[in-house]
DNA sequence: AGCACGCCGACT
DNA sequence: GTCGGCGTGCTC
C-alpha cells in the first residue's frame, strides 16, 4: 500500500496546524525525505511545503495531488528541528509550520514566503506569462529564457524589475530553481590567521575541564558560566568546542548580532579555519544557503552566529554555547517570539546535549537557576581577569552637580580632563550613548510643536543629513527650517544622539582623531569591520558609539570609556530596566583596560546613587541581583512569575480595542492586566492594544491563551488584524 | 493568500 | 426574478 508524504504548508488561515497528503511522483521517489522542503500544488496555487513525515490521510476518497518538486539538493530539516518544531509551536502557541519558517527565513531568505534563494531561476517552458496581463513577469521569462544560468539578482536587474518579481514567478511556478555548483565562500579574500590556543589560567582551566567531561554523555548538562568582563571566556568557549570537535560532535556558537564582530569571526576561522559556518545576516543569499548546505551536510562542523543560528541543520549537536545569554537580542520581537536560551535548552534536551550560558552580568533567570535549591544550571565562574589584570576604576560623575556649578554641557568637567590627559599619553577613549542620530526630539519654541512621525506614534529624530528619521518605520523628510505649525523660526532641538556627541567631541578635541560606530556609520557591508579595525590600529583616539561599542569589543588601546547618560535606559517604562541599565554599565566599562595599562571608567548620571548605578561602578554583581530579587519578588515579577503578553494591531482603533476586549473576556485563570494601549501606540500606521497575563504556572497561561486565540482566529471580523502572543516577553512597548 | 460558496439588498 | 456585496470555510 502506497504511502504519502505529509506536508505542512503556510495557510494564511491563522492557527491552521495540520498536514496534508501528497502523492510521491516515481521521478522524486527516494528523494523526497522526511525534512526536505518542496514544491507542491495547493488549490490553484503552487507553494513551498516541508515534508514531516509519511503515512496515509484519515479518511479515504480525497483525490491526491502529487509533489511537484524538491527545492533542495538534501533534506533541509534534521529530525532534532523537526521536534524543536513542535515544541516551538505548542510552547510559543503558533502554527508548526510558522516555526519551521523562523528555523529557515533568515538564512535562506530576507524576506516574504515562497522565495526560492540560492537556486538558478529556470523558464517552464509549458507556462508562458501574459504580456499584456503581466508585462514584468512576462519580461523576467523571456529573459531567463534567451539567457541561462543568471542568479535571481543578476535576472532582476537584467529584466528590469525588482527582485521580488523574480520571485514570485517563482512561486506561481512560472520560473523553477535549479541547483547550483558553484559555492560562495564568504569568507574568500580575507585574511586567514592561524591562532595557536594560549595558556589558560586556573579558572579557566578547571571551566574547559568541567564543561569538557560532561560532553558526549547524550544527555543535557547545562552550565552558567559567570565571568567578569575580561575574564577570557571567548578562550573557554574556544576550547570547549575544540573538545566537542574531538568527539566527534558539532558545536553551535551563538552570540549577540552586535557582538558577531568581525573579530570574533576571524577568531574562530583562525582556530577552527573551514570547519567554522558563519551565519549571519549581512551574509548574500547565496552565500548564507551555502553555509546552511555546509552545515547540513556535516562538511562544516560549528556554527557560528546570533539568534537564528540556533537553528543550523546540525544531525550531531553536541555543545551549544550563548555568549552573553543576557542579552535581550536573543529575543526574536515577532511571531513566532522565540527566545533562543529557550530552544537551545529544548533543543539540548533533545540531542543529549551540553549548554553553556556566559556572561559577565546573566539574566535573574539564569542566576537564579544556578543558585536556587534544587538548581538546574551548574555555576562555574571566572572571577579574574586574564593576567592578572585588574577591573577598571569606575566613578560616577553627579550631573547635578555640574548643573550647579554652571556647566550645561553633555560633558562634564572631570571626563574632559580625564580625556584630554589619556589623549595627551596617546591612549584611545570610548564615548558611550544609547541613542543614535543628532537630536532625538525637535521642537517649535513658538507653538510647542513636536516633530512627529505621520505614521507612528514616536517622536523624529534629527539627522546631521539635515533629514528627520523614524526609527520605528524609517520614515524620512527634509528637515525643515521653519515649525510645520505656526512658521515659527526657532526650533529646538533636544535630547542628543551620538551624531551631536561626534560634532561637539570633535569641537572640543580637533586633533584627536574620531570614528563613531553605530547603525547609521555600518550601514554599509564591511563598514563595522573598518571602522574597529581602524580604530583598533590607532586610526583615532574617540571611538563613538552606542550599544555596539559595549559588546565584546577587544580594544587594547583603550583605557577610558566615557558613559555620557546612565540614566537613558534606567527609566524606561518597563520592569526590567534596572537589570538593562546594571547590565550595559558593566558590559561598557569592560571595554576599559584591556591592555596593558589600567583602565578607567566615568558615568555621567544624574541618579548617582540609584543601585544599578552603584552596584555596576563597584563590580557587585551578587548585591545587584540581591536587590533586584527582592524587587521581582515584591511585585510578582518574573523570575518569580512568568508573563504572556497578547498584542493586537490593526488600522482602525475601534477594532483593535473591540478585540482586546473580546480575548480578555475569554481569559480564564490567570492574571490580567489590560487591555490597555500600547505604550507605542501607533506603528505604521497601525494602532496597539495590549494585555499582559501573569501566572506561576507558564501551562496556565498557555492554556488560558490558546482558546481566546483559536476564537479571534476563527471569527473572520477580525480579520484583518493581527494578534500576536508573546511567551515570555522582554519587551513591553 | 486566493478562491468558491452562499445568503441578503437594488437593479435590467 | 438576477447581479453582486462580502462573511465563511477550504485548500491534500
Amino acid at each position: 500500500m502506497a504511502v504519502y508524504a505529509e506536508v505542512l504548508v503556510d495557510l494564511a488561515a491563522r492557527q491552521v496546524d495540520r498536514v496534508f497528503h501528497y502523492r510521491v511522483p516515481p521521478s522524486l521517489a527516494g528523494r523526497v525525505l522526511v525534512g526536505s522542503r518542496v514544491l507542491v500544488p495547493f488549490g490553484r496555487r503552487r507553494i513551498e511545503g516541508y515534508v514531516v513525515g509519511f503515512g496515509h490521510p484519515p479518511e479515504d476518497g480525497i483525490k491526491l495531488k502529487e509533489v511537484l518538486d524538491l527545492l533542495d539538493p538534501g533534506p533541509l530539516f534534521t529530525p532534532h528541528q523537526l521536534e524543536l518544531a513542535r515544541w516551538m509551536a505548542a510552547y510559543y502557541l503558533c502554527p508548526t509550520v510558522k516555526a519551521l519558517q523562523a528555523m529557515i527565513w533568515p538564512l535562506l531568505r530576507t524576506a516574504g514566503p515562497r522565495k526560492m534563494r540560492g537556486l538558478w531561476p529556470v523558464p517552464c517552458p509549458d507556462r508562458i506569462p501574459d504580456v499584456k496581463r503581466a508585462p514584468k513577469s512576462a519580461a523576467v521569462w523571456q529573459v531567463a529564457l534567451a539567457r541561462p544560468g543568471l542568479t535571481r539578482g543578476e535576472l532582476a536587474l537584467a529584466a528590469g524589475v525588482s527582485p521580488a518579481v523574480v520571485d514570485t514567478l517563482v512561486a506561481r511556478g512560472l520560473l523553477r530553481g535549479e541547483e547550483r555548483v558553484v559555492q560562495r565562500d564568504p569568507c574568500a579574500g580575507l585574511p586567514e590567521i592561524r591562532h595557536r590556543p594560549p595558556a589558560l589560567n586556573p579558572h579557566q582551566r578547571r571551566a574547559v575541564q568541567e564543561i569538557t567531561g560532561s560532553l558526549g554523555l547524550g544527555e543535557r548538562r547545562l552550565f552558567l558560566l559567570h565571568g567578569v568582563t575580561g575574564s577570557g571566556k571567548t578562550e573557554v568557549y574556544l576550547q570547549c568546542i575544540a573538545g566537542a570537535l574531538q568527539q566527534g560532535l558539532q558545536a553551535m556558537m551563538l552570540l549577540p548580532e552586535i557582538a558577531l564582530t568581525p573579530q570574533m569571526i576571524d577568531i574562530f576561522r583562525g582556530r577552527f579555519g573551514r570547519r567554522v559556518a558563519v551565519l549571519h545576516s549581512r551574509l548574500s543569499q547565496g552565500e548564507r544557503y551555502d553555509e546552511y548546505q555546509r552545515l547540513r551536510a556535516g562538511e562544516a562542523r560549528v556554527a557560528l552566529g546570533a539568534r537564528s543560528a540556533v537553528f543550523a541543520p546540525l544531525e550531531k549537536p553536541g555543545l551549544i554555547i550563548l555568549d552573553e545569554e543576557h542579552e535581550p537580542s536573543y529575543k526574536q520581537e515577532e511571531t513566532p517570539r522565540y527566545h533562543a536560551r529557550g530552544v537551545a535548552l529544548r533543543l539540548a534536551g533533545l540531542a543529549g546535549a551540553v549548554v553553556v550560558l556566559g556572561s559577565a552580568t546573566p539574566s535573574l533567570e539564569s542566576y537564579a537557576r544556578a543558585t536556587a535549591a534544587g538548581a538546574s544550571y551548574r555555576l562555574v565562574e571566572l572571577p579574574e581577569r586574564i593576567g592578572g589584570r585588574p577591573l577598571p576604576r569606575v566613578k560616577t560623575i553627579d550631573m547635578r552637580q555640574e548643573i550647579r556649578a554652571g556647566n550645561k554641557s553633555l560633558f562634564s568637567r572631570q571626563l574632559r580632563e580625564a580625556m584630554t590627559e589619556r589623549l595627551s599619553r596617546g591612549e584611545q577613549i570610548i564615548l558611550f550613548l544609547n541613542r543614535r542620530g543628532f537630536s532625538t526630539l525637535v521642537v517649535c519654541r513658538e507653538c510647542g510643536l513636536v516633530l512627529k512621525c505621520p505614521h507612528c506614534d514616536i517622536s523624529l529624530t534629527f539627522h546631521s543629513s539635515g533629514r528627520m528619521r523614524c526609527h520605528y518605520c524609517h520614515y524620512s523628510v527634509l528637515a525643515p527650517s521653519l515649525c510645520p505649525g505656526c512658521g515659527g523660526r526657532y526650533l529646538a532641538y533636544l535630547g542628543a544622539g551620538t551624531q551631536k556627541i561626534e560634532q561637539e567631541i570633535r569641537e572640543l578635541f580637533p586633533d584627536a582623531g574620531v570614528m563613531r560606530l553605530d547603525g547609521d556609520t555600518t550601514a554599509r557591508r564591511g563598514a563595522h569591520r573598518e571602522i574597529i579595525e581602524g580604530f583598533r590600529r590607532g586610526g583615532a583616539g574617540i571611538l563613538i558609539g552606542t550599544q555596539m561599542v559595549a559588546k565584546g569589543l577587544d580594544l587594547p588601546g583603550v583605557t577610558l570609556v566615557g558613559v555620557i547618560a546612565a540614566d537613558l535606559s534606567l527609566f524606561m517604562p518597563d520592569f526590567r530596566a534596572s537589570e538593562r541599565t546594571f547590565q550595559l554599565l558593566t558590559q561598557v566599562a569592560g571595554r576599559s583596560g584591556r591592555g596593558d595599562r589600567e583602565g578607567e571608567v566615568l558615568v555621567q548620571t544624574y541618579s548617582p546613587h540609584h543601585y544599578a548605578v552603584t552596584c555596576a561602578v563597584n563590580h557587585d554583581y551578587q548585591g545587584f541581583y540581591r536587590q533586584e530579587m527582592t524587587l521581582r519578588r515584591s511585585l510578582g515579577y518574573p523570575p518569580f512569575t512568568h508573563l504572556c503578553r497578547i498584542l493586537v494591531s490593526g488600522r482602525k482603533e475601534e477594532e483593535v480595542q473591540e478585540a482586546a476586549a473580546a480575548i480578555a473576556g475569554l481569559i480564564q485563570g490567570v492574571d490580567m492586566l489590560g487591555p490597555a494601549p500600547a505604550p507605542l501606540t501607533r506603528i505604521k500606521d497601525r494602532y496597539r492594544w495590549h494585555l499582559v497575563l501573569k501566572s506561576h504556572a507558564p501551562a496556565a497561561l498557555r492554556a488560558a491563551v490558546k482558546p481566546a486565540l483559536d476564537f479571534i482566529n476563527r471569527h473572520s471580523r477580525w480579520r484583518k488584524l493581527v494578534v500576536s502572543v508573546d511567551m515570555d516577553p522582554q519587551s513591553m512597548m
